[in-house]
RNA sequence: GCUGGUGUGGCUCAAUGGUAGAGCAGCUCAUUCGUAAUGAGCAGGUUGUCAGUUCGAUUCUGACCACCAGCUCCA
């Protein structure tokens, strides 16, 4: 017998042996039907796994992540099942349950279109409509390699290949006459599988390489009771509402022209108003904090970027100007700042009592993307960057970075953004040195230094491999957008690399001369990202300090537009940004409802109005909050305003 | 770049191998002292582009372009 602690600390005697699957049957029917997986000592396993001695075991629900994961696995194998049920000559991949759902990845020469999915969707709810048991069992590689192979599963056998001469062995789930590969683990039998449903289907690279062959990946999602999941996906349809590629045009912030080109936005004046705004921002918060702005060229001669390394790395993805084979001299448009404000350093000798030197710049950007990258106004082959480069000397590397690490969360935190980010540690990747220059004694001393000033600031990130920029170490603060995907809003690099590439030094106390440490830094990041986030955020609506129109004031007729442009003008000259529009001066001017609801403040003026000296009072998303003084709308009004710096 | 999808007036959508309609938005006039309206009228589209098939293409075929989701990439 062996003792098996639950959560809560009750402990029961059990048969050594006992599966955790048969511990939630002695606890009750309830508990057994809900159970995905378990916890033994912490671990999560499967609920098949026999328990050979004392242990502590909790049965994990989908109310927890484990069994979420395991639950939803479990759906991706009821798709493989259903696919080869359909497809036979479908070779299987891999089927991970995700974050929201699961997916599963298949060769084919089928492509599945909408049609063939809600096909597979049918075949999928018999396969839960009959209940089938799901069974676990392992065998030796050899004899799971003997497997693979027969039943034509060439990823299969390649994946346990890699097991292979390591003595492990390899475990299978099997649910009726359909087995396949798996670690597990697994919710007992099918019929669990109550709700779900397959949401889209895409290519994706075997082994996510672009060299390998293109399978089909079907996405979708489960959950235990059905209207879970409508709620899920009704959100999920809620969040699309947000969607800056789609609101942004809408609200008539930005658009973009087939005659222009791909990644090539125009910001209508809308979008150019904002854009204009969060930059008088970001450069006066800057200079406050010791950053000096640089105006640096939108090209330079090649060979500028091939002493930064730039050329190698990048070439490909630089809008050349001029032919190699016919000019002396070829040009590029920048694709980064850093090697130009190098030059800014570069102008006259250094010594380290000039250091730090901060220079940062509103910098457009050109990077020549592959087609397929582009996408609204996150990805761009056009954009401009709140760019920056701290010079300093190791000793101060840390107070450096710890500065643009605090100008960055300003930044956040006045866009409303802060709550919404994680941050990563981007490392390089030691087994892929193509990527990068540098020696591994560097690379560790720069992630070293990384290392120690993430720890002294206690930051909690996710350490990323194979993410670092090809010159050094980064921290990454990521952002996601309403379908969930992450990108990166900030950034900020250590890099000791391109400082000894460029000849830059300074003379030290000692009169030795040493190469700087440079910090790259971004306080606000592209501006256009940041916009689009900025639109996601906030469903269009602006803050007051940033909304393109703050006020509307309107005339109740239009015998009273001459008051309604009166009180408008005032309101001009205090600063605020009021619509000059005299059409909207007559009464029966529609605004269009998706703006209409984006105006901070609409103001009403009658003869009341003008005879009472007050203003009625109209606030988003409020309706009519009153007549009131037009000095207490203003001072209400700047108080909005200034709540951007109060957190 | 790859896989799949989409492309009809500003927006949402309809229709057809015989050169296109609706609602909303827009414009004009009238009306209006209360929260973006009412009435009447008008205008707006070489159906993404270019080729091909056809007597005839927006509809069928191909190429290209753009947009979307995902993969890969992202200095």
């Amino acid at each position: 017998m062996i003792k098996v602690t639950l959560k809560g600390g009750q402990v029961r005697e059990y048969e050594r042996g006992v599966t955790a699957m048969d511990v939630a049957k002695s606890l009750g029917a309830g508990i057994y039907k809900a159970a995905c997986a378990c916890s033994i000592d912490g671990a999560a396993a499967d609920l098949r796994t026999p328990l050979e001695s004392d242990c502590e075991l909790e049965i994990l629900t989908f109310d927890s992540d484990e069994g979420k994961h395991a639950f939803r696995h479990t759906a991706s194998h009821i798709l493989a099942h259903a696919v080869k049920r359909l497809f036979p000559k479908a070779k299987l991949a891999i089927g991970p349950a995700i974050d929201n759902g699961f997916y599963y990845d298949f060769d084919t020469e089928t492509a599945f279109t909408p049609e063939i999915l809600e096909q597979i969707e049918g075949e999928m709810k018999k396969i839960v409509k009959e209940s089938l048991p799901i069974e676990c069992f392992e065998t030796e590689s050899e004899e799971a390699l003997a497997w693979a192979e027969s039943s034509g599963e060439a990823y299969k056998a390649e994946l346990i290949r890699e097991h292979s001469g390591k003595g492990e062995k390899i475990s299978f789930f099997k649910q009726g006459e359909f087995t396949e590969l798996c670690a597990g683990p697994h919710v007992p039998d099918t019929g669990r599988i109550k709700a779900f449903k397959l949401t889209s289907c895409t290519g994706a690279y075997w082994r996510g390489d672009s060299n390998n062959k293109m399978l089909q990946r079907i996405y979708g999602t489960a959950f235990t009771k059905r209207d879970e999941m409508e709620a899920y996906l009704a959100a999920v349809e809620e969040a699309k509402k947000r969607d800056h590629n789609k609101l942004g045009r809408e609200l008539e912030l930005f658009m973009t022209s087939d005659i222009i080109g791909q990644g090539l936005p125009i910001m209508l004046p809308k979008g150019a108003r904002v854009l204009q705004l969060l930059q008088r921002f970001v450069e006066d918060e800057e200079q406050k904090r010791g950053w000096q702005m640089t105006k640096t060229p939108y090209m330079a001669k090649s060979d500028l970027y091939k002493l930064s390394g730039h050329w190698d790395h990048y070439k490909d993805g630089m809008f050349l100007i001029g032919d190699e084979e016919s000019d002396k001299d070829i040009y590029a448009l920048r694709p980064m700042t850093c090697p130009f404000q190098y030059q800014a350093y570069l102008n006259r000798g250094r010594s380290y009592r000039d250091l730090p030197i901060r220079y940062s710049e509103t910098s457009t950007l050109f990077r020549n993307e592959a087609s397929g990258e582009m996408h609204g106004l996150i990805r761009l082959r056009q954009f401009t960057i709140s760019e920056g480069h701290s010079i300093c000397t190791p000793e101060q590397l840390e107070e450096e970075f710890k500065k643009c690490l605090e100008l960055a969360i300003f930044m956040l935190k006045t866009l409303g953004l802060y709550d919404d980010v994680a941050y990563r540690f981007s490392q390089w990747d030691p087994d892929d040195r193509e990527k990068y220059i540098g020696t591994a004694e560097q690379w560790d001393e720069a992630q070293g230094a990384m290392l120690k000033i993430l720890d002294h600031l206690e930051i909690k990130y996710k350490t990323e491999i194979g993410e670092a920029a090809f010159y050094g170490p980064k921290l990454d603060i990521q952002i996601r957008n309403v379908y969930g995907k992450e990108d990166t809003l900030i950034t900020i690099q250590v890099d000791q690399m391109l400082a000894e590439k460029f000849g830059m030094e300074y003379v030290d106390a000692d009169g030795s001369k040493k190469n700087p440490y440079i910090i790259h830094r971004t306080s606000i990041g592209c501006y256009e990202r940041t916009l689009a986030l900025l639109i996601e955020r906030y469903a269009g609506a602006f803050p007051l300090w940033i909304a393109p129109e703050q006020i509307r004031v309107l005339p109740i007729s239009e015998r009273h537009h001459e008051y309604a442009r009166a009180a408008a003008q005032r309101l001009e000259l205090l600063g605020f940004r009021v619509t000059s529009d005299e059409r909207s001066e007559k009464i029966g001017y529609k605004i269009r409802e998706a703006q209409l609801e984006k105006i901070p403040y609409m103001l009403l003026v009658g003869d009341k109005e003008t005879e009472s000296g007050t203003l009625s009072v109209r606030r988003r998303g409020e309706g009519d909050i009153g007549a009131m003084s037009e000095d207490a709308f203003v001072s209400m009004a700047l108080k909005e305003a200034a709540e951007k710096v109060r957190f």
